[in-house]
DNA sequence: TTGTAAGCGTTATCAG
DNA sequence: CTGATAACGCTTACAA
């Protein structure tokens, strides 16, 4: 409504010193205090488009993720949301539903939005950040990282976490261990599944057959559990690679009567919003919130100028060890 | 990168006709051809932001609600996602904490981002859409209504939710009903535990003591159950007034080995993420995703310059019955 | 320190 | 139908 013009005249200064005090350049402290008193007078509130558009830049971030439905993700988006709020910048939250088009179409509006950097788990395509890049916005991958771009990440330990996991179940005396994993276009989804594919072989097992990729959602766990429960010789324990599947692997489990011990279950990350601890069901937690706010903090660091090369920041899936930072 | 400028220059033409070939205003076949041609070559991409300063109002809707981990909230996300994205307008979720200050703040840039217009499920405060208003930005409400605002609303019936699954479980032969309920800032929480009230007067039941007030998520049902469980005569059945609090309330009675039938649980909303259909909860099913879906197809509405009085919709909690309009 | 004035990239007005 | 040109509200040299 009111613009710094109008702040300026009831304040009897000139539209710079207005814009000075609101950016805190220095100002006599007496004009200050009228520009500040004019301002709630008119109960004047910046108008950010035109700011960005002078400074060719917004106090956007841009947080891109593949499934807002999926609590691992919305545990991210809390963690980037409480520090990129406490710098003073907001959080756009965009879901991309792992299509590889809606994400290109979201890395288009961050660039035409003027948007000071983004956050990206990606959906698994070739995602085109040059546009981004060639301005200067800083981009940070999260859990997942972009093929072909040299650019600061914070990520989960997927071997480690497939193989802790599998090793769990064959030290639970369990023999032919199945894996459920996400989609073979995602990184992620390959990595948990390398995990268990070492760690079944240095157990000496037959990977054969039992391995099924799918949807990292709660039906693509339903689905492959279905299909392994049909074999002709099914496995009698299972790694699954995220939460979403696992939910619905129990599902099917529970449907056929079968509960740990009776298979033995092993989850890459937590399982979310249940009713009882289930039973017997080996649970790697993941820390998601704190993935969040670490690749916050890398992006404002950038966002402050930071020139370094990029970073790769390796959480650790076990809240006692360290994590390991990777250039 | 590139402007219309450049753009213009490269197909011989004005930078005025670049912008119309842009905004789909009449400009010959051929100039429009040349522009598109020059637009692509130079990977022309419109920066929003110089438009959005210029029109007043960018295309983007602000979607605030009170908790991003909230499942009934991710969906109702998602529906209001789903439309605006075909309408070509981007959503940016905000989230409050159910915080009043937090909701403010993001009202603030609202309008100091120049968004199109907003979804708001409110945090329960008295929130100022005097500033949004007054610019004659649209708001829809959706799920909660803010007080004093005649505003654009899509609700559930939270009283007839409240009352049907109290019904639900008098008509299962329970009889000392108690009642966990949102806090009493909220509106839904309220109306929610007047449905039960309702429900146990009409059956000469006793509401006496057997009220309780939390936040809505699982912590709060945790600690209103194990409240409950406590009193010299503890309920016999519970009613709980959402999805996450219910899971906290499930979780509490597993712990003392109450499950239904030897306890009756009725709950308004959809469980999440269950691995088991919960055996013997009286589940009342929310239409979350199209809460969203119609609030954003008002809220295009009034973008497209609708401007008949303020509706209120009510959707039906029960799938079979029509959706009531209330003006 | 302060003010003047020139942009940032669009769209809209107004002649032609 | 097309092209200059003036905004939109702010920041930032550049001068004073």
């Amino acid at each position: 409504m009111s613009t710094i013009y109008d702040v300026a005249t009831l304040a009897g200064v000139s539209p710079a010193t207005v814009s000075r005090v609101l950016n805190g350049i220095a100002v006599s402290p007496e004009r200050a205090q009228r520009v500040r008193e004019a301002a709630k007078e008119l109960s004047f509130t910046p108008n950010r488009t035109a700011r960005s558009l002078r400074k060719q830049h917004s106090e956007v971030i841009a947080l891109v993720i593949p499934d807002i439905e999926n609590p691992f993700f919305t545990s991210v988006a809390r963690g980037v949301e409480d520090i990129a709020q406490a710098a003073g910048f907001s959080v756009v939250l965009c879901n991309t539903d792992d299509d590889p088009e809606k994400e290109a179409r979201y890395l288009r509006i961050a660039v035409s939005e003027n948007m000071a950097g983004v956050i990206l788990a990606t959906a698994g395509g070739q995602a085109d950040l040059a546009p981004l890049l060639g301005r200067g916005r800083p981009i940070v991958a999260v859990d997942r990282r972009p093929h072909g771009h040299d650019i600061d990440s914070v990520l989960l330990d997927s071997v480690a976490g497939g193989r802790d996991a599998t090793l769990a179940l064959y030290a639970q005396g369990f023999e032919r261990i199945a894996c459920i994993t996400g989609p073979s276009t995602v990184e992620t989804a390959e990595r948990r599944a390398q995990g268990w594919h070492e760690a079944v072989r240095e157990n000496g097992g037959d990977p054969g057959g039992y391995l099924r990729y799918t949807d990292f959602r709660v039906a693509g766990g339903r689905a492959a559990m279905t299909d392994l429960l049909a074999m002709e010789t099914p496995p009698d324990a299972v790694f699954v690679a995220n939460n979403l599947m696992s939910v619905g692997a129990l599902q099917i489990l529970a449907e056929h009567g079968l509960t740990p011990p009776r298979i033995g279950v092993a989850v890459f990350g937590d399982l979310p919003f249940l009713v009882q601890p289930p039973i017997g069901v080996t649970v790697i937690p993941l820390p998601a919130r704190r993935l969040g706010e670490r690749a916050a903090s890398l992006l404002l660091e950038r966002l402050e100028g930071d020139d370094q090369p990029a970073r790769t920041l390796v959480l650790s899936n076990n809240p006692g060890s360290d994590d390991r930072s990777v250039t």
